[in-house]
DNA sequence: TTGCTTTTTGGCAAAATATTCAATATAATA
DNA sequence: TATTATATTGAATATTTTGCCAAAAAGCAA
């Protein structure tokens, strides 16, 4: 993959975090996988618009889903992400000590 | 701030750095800071364009401006970035380790 | 099969974003 | 002061994204 392309895939996974519901839907599965109508009842959006936020997770590869039955279980697929939403705490409240 | 307004403003972190300029712009601020002019050619956009997307960065609190002169350099605020991206890399080959 | 549940997809209007050019600001210098 | 260099802002346009409804899949069970 040339430079160009990973940043191309990596500024997809940003973007694909970078909506109000679907980061809550990825930090709603760091405690473990949940199925559509789970999120569904977090998020409080009609299920098709969920539907669509995990369609955008799935395609970055931030999640993996599982079928059972007629449900459909989504697993976080980025162990890093806790560590980096807990550094953006810090960003947020100024007290960055980069460089 | 509350759980909400916490998730708001991660979202906006990621949404800025979803963006491909934007994350080549904060990647090239890893080696440390460097002026509008300096972006510009790295970027290869109109100057007013890579402006705009600093203007984006600094507004989610990831670079934060110096002026020297006529210049204004930027410096990167978000010291976990390189490892998350480094992670990234990891989900983009289908290495993915969580849970 | 038919009906039921869960999830995805298609279509569309509204909202948000990206880009460029022109205009403006800010600092240094002749 | 006038000029030059660097950077930001405003206005306009094109493109993309979002969210909802209706329709279609996909599986299960009677």
């Amino acid at each position: 993959m040339s430079d160009n392309e990973l940043i191309q895939k990596q500024a997809e996974i940003f973007k694909a975090l970078g909506h109000p519901s679907r980061l809550l839907i990825a930090k709603s599965l760091e405690a473990g996988e949940l199925c559509v109508c789970d999120l569904q009842k977090i998020v409080k959006s009609d299920i098709s618009t969920v539907s669509k936020h995990l369609s955008i997770l799935k395609q970055a590869k931030i999640i993996t889903p599982r079928r059972e039955g007629t449900n459909i279980y989504y697993r976080l697929n980025i162990c890093c992400l806790p560590t980096f939403l807990n550094c953006t705490k810090d960003i947020l409240a100024d007290k960055s000590n980069c460089s």
